[in-house]
DNA sequence: CCCATCTTGTGAACCGTTTCAGTGATGCGA
DNA sequence: TCGCATCACTGAAACGGTTCACAAGATGGG
């Protein structure tokens, strides 16, 4: 009970048994393994007895001595987003082509979780934090972006390394006027639940354009997941006001396709469809679901970039904005009246 | 250029600075404030003084001290698998409510990176490992088992805190059978590209089973991500001479969906398809994806079992067996001849 | 009333690095 | 030959906790 099999695995070679089989100060071997300081002979010397010895730098000491550690972290809000899935995977390339490499926490889509997961990330001195924050509003990242640099993606948080921000206001008004041009009025807007709706950029933006272009629509929150999601288009559905849906992630959209399917109703025949991002798995539906793209690569691109320069010192901040692309397949459809 | 603003943070308290507040020693309060040894009385004062200064115990210096994190590692082979992405998902999840925090790391389907990420992860000293390795027969896993509690997912690697195996013999069968049973000789198989193909297992049941049937099957690798999977089946479908393609993961038979639409050809008419592991997305494609269900909710709440059970102390070793359903949906078509 | 036992709490060592302030050599120009 | 940098390296102090061995006072049993 008291001692486990792993708890006895053979003491790792620490620094200073190093420095005592080269005859030298750990603080000598320390400079020398990294590089600074030493002459290249001894930097041989002390290379080869670490190899011999199998020696590595414990990372928690380094952290805790130097403050850093070489880690990204990468803190989404929430991973039943397949679009931010593919966000996280992609940026765990992007940063080990930089070799870096990226710790992935998932607030769930709770605002009180992420608070705490970030402060943790910090706590485990990462060099620098890429967030798509849930609420981007709240008053704790500020503290945060003053211990860490940190890179922002989406809107309203403005981080301290550099932001990736989309260009919502374009983007709803991308989604809104294709749906007016082929004749919808009614609209329910599904909008990711999480952080207080009302204060969201994108909803703020949704209501402005909805009330400029002269439509009629109703915000509903939804969750990312499929089974989520596939709950609330069900209630959407079932109220047959609306001919149209427009989903702020392609997540939910996708839910709305499988409570469609459930009532038999069909997309775009009985309800138009509408997404937000652009994820691979939207051209491969039946209808393709028309949606409103990004552009995953270019943000992964930025944000991998901006947090690499920060990490490594750079002090710039900069800003990238990121234009929408109308991405029509067969999921909207032209209504008579 | 030598400091940035980041690095000017004002200093935590330290647990010295709430002992002198307290009058107590650094030691006292380290106990008191985990609720040991120390009486009510105390144990309240030095909980008010460290709300009042703001304290928080320093995770790096604890583990350095400690050897302990309350962290564990989930160490996922490619997340550009979807159901592997589902998976660390529900794992996730499924810690939290255990109070605990998944660390996710993703080893991008490469071997290599996966021996050094799972070796960055214990000496990060997580409490635990969760794995679902590309290379399940590689030889580090035995030290690192004995290093740290690992919970293995999948087959063909003994975790030293409990597995979850697939019966992958069955679960081939089981599609193998079904193809047969419709019809079907000539079957392409696409297996992930990672590990070295002839000796996984799943693999090698499948040529087994192959040959028990009678069927004449062609393995190919294939990458588990859209467009690389779709760049396979393109070759895969260009050779006329299968009638079903069996994908080793939803995600790779995506891509053969992806492929087939391009070249225009019919799923079932033209070519069947059959995946494994039933990602949710499954059931939304046109005609649904006819698949081998492995019950992901069922997987994760066992892996999260173990590993929780096995941070906690407990020796017990489990091996929870997981046995395959099949799904049938519209993919597979059967063929007169 | 004395010895044994708990209960609380202390001091110091320790975890394994990094980094700061020196310290002898050595090289070099004058 | 005398200063003066420069180079290569060292000792010791951080970093911020945990834990071990021990001590002083309270408690209790006989």
């Amino acid at each position: 009970m008291a001692e486990y099999a792993w708890r006895m695995a053979r003491k790792r070679a620490t620094i200073k048994e190093v420095a005592q089989a080269t005859g030298l100060s750990p603080a000598a071997v320390s400079y020398a393994l990294r590089g600074l300081q030493v002459s290249e002979e001894t930097m041989e010397r002390v290379r080869a007895a670490a190899a011999e010895l199998g020696y590595e730098a414990d990372p928690i000491a380094r952290a805790l001595a130097s403050g850093r550690t070489g880690m990204i972290g990468l803190l989404c809000g929430s991973l039943e987003d397949l679009w931010q899935q593919s966000l996280a995977v992609g940026i765990s390339r992007g940063l080990r082509e930089k070799d870096r490499y990226a710790l992935i926490l998932d607030a769930v889509g709770d605002p009180g979780r992420e608070r705490v997961l970030a402060q943790q990330l910090r706590d485990q001195r990462v060099d620098g934090l890429i967030v798509q924050p849930v609420d981007p509003a709240a008053p704790f990242w500020a503290d945060l972006c003053e211990s860490v640099p940190v890179v922002a993606i989406g809107d309203g948080l403005p981080g301290t390394a550099g932001e990736v921000v989309f260009d919502n206001r374009s983007g709803v008004t991308l989604a809104l006027e294709h749906l007016k041009r082929l004749g919808h009025r009614r609209i329910a807007v599904l909008t990711p639940t999480g952080a207080r709706t009302p204060d969201r950029p994108a909803d703020v933006h949704a209501s402005a354009e909805a009330d400029r272009l002269g439509l009629d629509i109703e915000v509903a929150p939804a969750p990312y997941g499929l089974t989520g999601a596939t709950e609330v288009a069900r209630e959407v559905l079932a109220d047959k006001r609306h001919t149209a849906v427009f989903c702020f992630s392609d997540s939910i959209a996708y839910g709305v396709y499988a409570a469609a399917a459930e009532r038999g109703l069909s997309v775009p025949d009985d309800v138009s469809v509408m997404g937000y991002d652009d994820h691979p798995m939207s051209g491969l539906l039946t209808p393709g679901l028309t949606t409103v793209d990004w552009n995953l690569d270019g943000i992964v691109r930025a944000a991998v970039r901006l947090m690499a320069a920060a990490a490594d010192g750079a002090a710039r901040r900069r800003r990238v904005v990121q234009q929408p692309t109308l991405r029509e397949r067969g999921s909207v459809r032209r209504i008579s009246r």
